[in-house]
DNA sequence: CTGTTAGGGTTAGGGTTAG
DNA sequence: TCTAACCCTAACCCTAACA
């Protein structure tokens, strides 16, 4: 990272000055228009690695051959093309085309989880700004004194972003699940503005916590303790899985 | 079950009719509805014996009368009683529910996993037609001449499916079992997948540092036993610390 | 036309269940 | 016990809608 909001000025710059619209960009690369533009614009938000170096790849290209990349035509129509995918990019993980994906995934933790839940609970649409409170919020909480969070475990907008959404989408799906199912008794249920509580069909509530301890103050009370229990949750799965194939290695070379 | 592509169709149009969602029909079968809908989407998918029979046996049944199964409580709350160890399933099995378990286990056969690693080796993310080429090359070597494959024996895409994405996920397991031992030993490790933050756009190439776990499967055995106890020694001083903590961690359900 | 994002999907990593 | 099959969901993609 050496200073992308520069190098998001020269994009843009570029952009302008080719007469280059983001939607071929977005067809070109394979990354959605609005993430583009919500990269471009916003300081703190950021893509993923992979669209990241995509979209860089792509400049390269575009800008030391220019209109190279633009006649690259829908190249892959989006997807099922049974074809592209046999194009054998003898790379798997991060080359030829500028469609990729794939990497490790990030975990929320329960700490995390509860900055975010207690937001959410005030309001299911954070804006930029919101989001990015959020995301420093949840990664004050998590910091470890001595260490920088790394990439991979810091809490960033975008995330708390999916996060919400997801989120949204699990509430609702749970909510069009026992619709249909009171529906089916002859119950009709009243779907917006009105809080359809449906707590009694399935005992499946979301949470419904009240703390109330987050936003106004971040001081949390939570450290130390809270540090061990997201430790323990690795080191927990870890030895879960790996105590018995380690044992099962030592004693039993296979 | 013989013509499953036209079956699809049908419960497709069905479902649309009576605008029953996936969801719905993945609860009451428990079937997940990724699963649902990639049964239905995808031409050559193929779901397991068990599933597709709880689906058909739901669908006749709705069919034949509409909203009884819609009200079918997801009534198993497989939720973990402490005790449920002690209820013998009286409804378990087969009886009202559409969630059956029974058959046996399906088993790889040798043949096939070396049909299928010599596969691996290529391509961890085959697609669809790939993975249907695959099962018919390992239904190939494990045919035998006189007989047909019985449903429980015969590979299918959706096997090899899961047999990539365990495979995948047993080859970072370990790489991070052992970067958890390199780590005791203060070495550090890259953390996987992780950072990449060298967007060097003025003229570098975006080197594809990327996936660490390219060795092949199996390590050192030696090696690795060695290192256990040091493992063994971290976890265990770890959860001792935090084992109040765990309990309520591990089960910690949202 | 550009920016933003709700909300409809799918894919695949991490962990769990159960034959 | 081992592991195939599964679930859950982060992170994507896309389209439509709206400012």
């Amino acid at each position: 990272r050496r200073d992308s909001s520069v190098i998001k000025e020269e994009i843009k710059a570029f952009l302008a000055n080719r007469r280059i619209s983001q939607a071929v960009v977005a067809q070109v690369t394979g990354i959605s228009q609005s993430r583009i533009s919500h990269w471009l614009l916003q300081q703190g938000s950021d893509l993923s690695e992979q669209k990241k170096r995509a979209f860089y790849r792509w400049y390269q290209l575009e800008k030391t051959n220019p209109g190279a990349t633009l006649s690259m035509r829908p190249a892959p129509i989006p997807i099922e093309e049974p074809e592209w995918r046999q194009t054998p990019p003898p790379v798997t993980a991060t080359s030829g085309t500028f469609r990729l994906r794939r990497g490790s995934r990030f975990t929320w933790r329960k700490e995390c989880l509860a900055v975010m839940e207690s937001y959410f609970n005030e309001n299911q649409y954070p804006d930029e700004a919101k989001r990015e409170e959020i995301a420093n919020a949840c990664n004050a909480v998590i910091q470890k004194p001595g260490k920088k969070l790394s990439d991979l475990e810091r809490v960033t907008s975008l995330k708390v972003y999916n996060w919400f959404a997801n989120r949204r989408k699990e509430i609702k799906r749970r909510a069009n699940i026992e619709a249909a199912i009171l529906e089916s008794h002859g119950i009709d249920v009243q779907s917006p503005g009105g809080h359809s509580n449906s707590d009694d069909v399935d005992g499946n509530d979301y949470s419904e916590q009240d703390d109330s301890t987050s936003h106004s103050d971040h001081q949390d009370p939570i450290s130390l303790a809270v540090e061990m229990a997201a430790v323990n949750h690795t080191i927990l799965a870890l030895a879960r899985q790996g105590a018995g194939e380690i044992k099962t290695e030592a004693l039993d070379d296979d």
